[in-house]
Order: C-alpha cells, then structure tokens, then sequence
DNA sequence: CGTCTATTTGAATGTACTCAAAAGCGGTGG
DNA sequence: CCACCGCTTTTGAGTACATTCAAATAGACG
C-alpha cells in the first residue's frame, strides 16, 4: 500500500476489502501541481477522477463579468473534480488549481468503468461519498443564508485555522462570498473585538 | 406499471430494466399530503425516501435564531428527502412540507437495502441522481455568488413560471436568500421596468 | 532596490435590512 | 351578505452592512 490516505478514504464509509483497494492503488496515476497551477481549466472535457493525496486545491468559477467565484476549497485526503464533466464528458465550467505544491491521485474513466464493473462496492463507496458531498453543500448553502459574512468567516477559520497562511485572502473572501476589502475589514473587527 | 413518472426518473440517466423497476414499484408506498402538511420535521429520523409523483415540497431549516430558511423547493418527478438521515439514521434537521395536495410514493430503509442488493444497477442509478443533485447545488452556490436577487429572482420565475402562485411569496423570498420586503420591492421594480 | 501583487484604509454609494403601518385576501360566523 | 379576523403582501422611512472607487501600505521576488 502506497497511499494509505486513500485507502482511508475507501474505508471511510463501509468496510472496503484491501485486495480490491490494492488493485484500484495500482491503476491510479500519481501527478504533481506547483503552486498556482491549474489541473483544470474551463472548456476541457474532464477524463480523469483526482484525489487529493497532499495538498490544497481551490475550485472556481467565472461569471459573465468575468469575475472569479471560488466554490471549494479542498485539501488532503478529499476528491475533487468536476463529476459532471468527467461522467458527461461535456466541457467544464470550473477551474481547479493547487495554491502549494499538490499531490494528486488520478482515476481515468476507463479505471473507474473497469473497477465499478469488476468490483460493484466501488459503486456504493462512489454513492456515499458523492452523498456525503452533497450533504455538506445543502449546509454550505444554508450557512450562507442564516449567517452574517463576520460568521462565516469565523466559522471558516474555526475548521481550517491555517487557510489565510495558505491561500491569499482575496480567494477566501470570494469562497466567503464577499471583496477582499470586505475580509480585511472583518478581520480588524475581529482582531479588535478579542483584544 | 402504475407510475410512469417514476419509471421515467428511473431511466434518465441509465437504461433501467423494466422488470427490476416493475418489482421496485411494487414496493413502494403511497401517501398523500394535504395543503401546508409537514412530511417530515426537524427531530426525527428518517426512514423512508419519498418520490414526489404529483406535487410541489418545500425543504427549510431553522436557524438558532428560530428563523426559517428555504433550502430547496422541489415537484413532481423529483427524489426529495433527507439522505443524511435515511443512512445515517440520525435525527433530521430538515422540515419538509407540502405547499398543495401532494402525492408521494416511499420506499422505506429495508426496500432500499433489497434492491441495491438485489438489483446491483439500483446503486448505479442513486448514484447518479444524487450525483446529478450535487451538480445542481453547486450551481446554486454559484447562482448566489454571482447574481443579484433580482437576477436571481428572474432566473427562478423563468425556470418555474407558476411558483408566486402555487407558494407564499415568504417561501420563495426565503429560497432567494431575501426577505418578503425586498421581494416585494423587486417585483415592483420588474413590472415597471417591463412597462 | 525596484516592481508587481496583495492587503489595508478611507469616503461615498447602494442594496437589502428593520421597524412600523397600511392594504389586500380568504375564510368564518353573525 | 357583510363584518370581522388572521395572515400575507405592500409601502414608507431610517439604518446597517458590504460595495465601489481610489489611494496608501505591505510583502514577495527577481
């Protein structure tokens, strides 16, 4: 076993086999991102499924003024792709970059048809977390109605303290859905409400 | 076949076999709603999956500040329930209510573990829908990152045109992220934008 | 050291909010 | 049939919060 994050991931919600996992291991494509690259840009049809085995990675997207929206923002031991484009093989919408030197697991289309087919928990392992996924964004979106942007913030902090060291704070503002000038603006309230 | 509304949802993205959806269908159960009758409340656990034959289901959230927040508002052909809980078995903090005399078809916990047990593709198909919901949810977060209320206001009506008649506007306002006011104020500025 | 980018600050503006009251609408009972 | 009640929607006035525009400061990197 080379990866046991992943393999973690795989046991995260049933009790995947390690024989099933071992060979799904060895058919993954291990790749590196340097800072500020992208894995994937609007208008390319996705073929590959990527795990974050160590890193950061931010998801974005650009609206009709050309402005940038980060949707996610993912680290160690998460996927993240884009589901629709690699299951649809319509071009992406999104954009997906690493903000520190990433290690990424690849899954390409052709694996993930041959280990849903040749082992049918895969199939169920994808519904869970892919459930899972979708959980958390029924209560990102309900975050973002019951709470003010100063609570959002401190709750974003809360569950990753290190995220304004790691990425530049205009792309948490945007994840926050509000201007840099805005973020800096709360966080001298904060700073200055703890003093 | 006695509901080719769920036959269709069973086949929109995959080619579902007839007689394995005709042995599903037999297990489901029917139940009605009447006008503003909760399906299900926050506190409960949740075990059953409803399927919304004929009908309009409104999904909120309480904040602590004892505030309503509508999450989803979703109609007939549609899966709408709590997945969180229906797996997991923990208490909902969802209310899902119909808004007019809806007909609902439910599969409960043990169905569900039959036929994905039974019918391997079962799995596949849950996990495209939720998958295609998922998809769906991060539009939203997107649609309120980068679209005013009035935008959003406008997409919605575009996309439900009979909605402001068939629910509250207070509901419809709640899923905007706005308040009844402000709906209220936009509507006006609409119409006489129009004239 | 200089340049480029990111962050902070200030001032004016705008959008949605709160509070408060009026108008509209549907159902019930006199 | 009309009067009344409760609930929803609209309107008005003042306020709060985030925005825009603009400039200053801070940091990173060659």
């Amino acid at each position: 076993m080379e990866y046991p994050l992943l393999y973690q991931a795989f046991k995260k919600y049933i009790d995947f086999p390690v024989e099933e996992y071992l060979d799904i291991e060895s058919r993954l494509v291990c790749k590196t991102l340097n800072k500020k690259e992208h894995l994937i840009e609007e208008g390319q049809a996705i073929h590959f499924l990527p795990f974050i085995n160590d890193g950061l990675m931010v998801n974005y997207r650009i609206d009709d003024n050309g402005d940038r929206h980060v949707l996610q923002i993912r680290s160690s031991g998460m996927w993240l792709g884009d589901l629709y484009s690699f299951f649809s093989g319509n071009p992406t919408k999104f954009n997906i970059q690493a903000y520190r030197t990433t290690e990424l697991l690849m899954m390409n289309h052709e694996t993930f048809e041959y280990i849903t087919k040749e082992y049918p928990i895969t199939e169920k392992y994808f519904r869970l977390g892919i459930q899972s996924a979708y959980v958390e964004t029924l209560e990102h979106i309900f975050n973002f109605h019951s709470l003010s942007a100063e609570a959002r913030y401190l709750q974003l902090i809360e569950s990753i303290p290190s995220l304004l060291e790691d990425i530049p704070h205009y792309l948490v503002a945007s994840y926050l859905g509000i201007k840099p000038q805005s973020l800096s603006r709360i966080r001298r309230n904060v700073q200055s409400m703890s003093d």
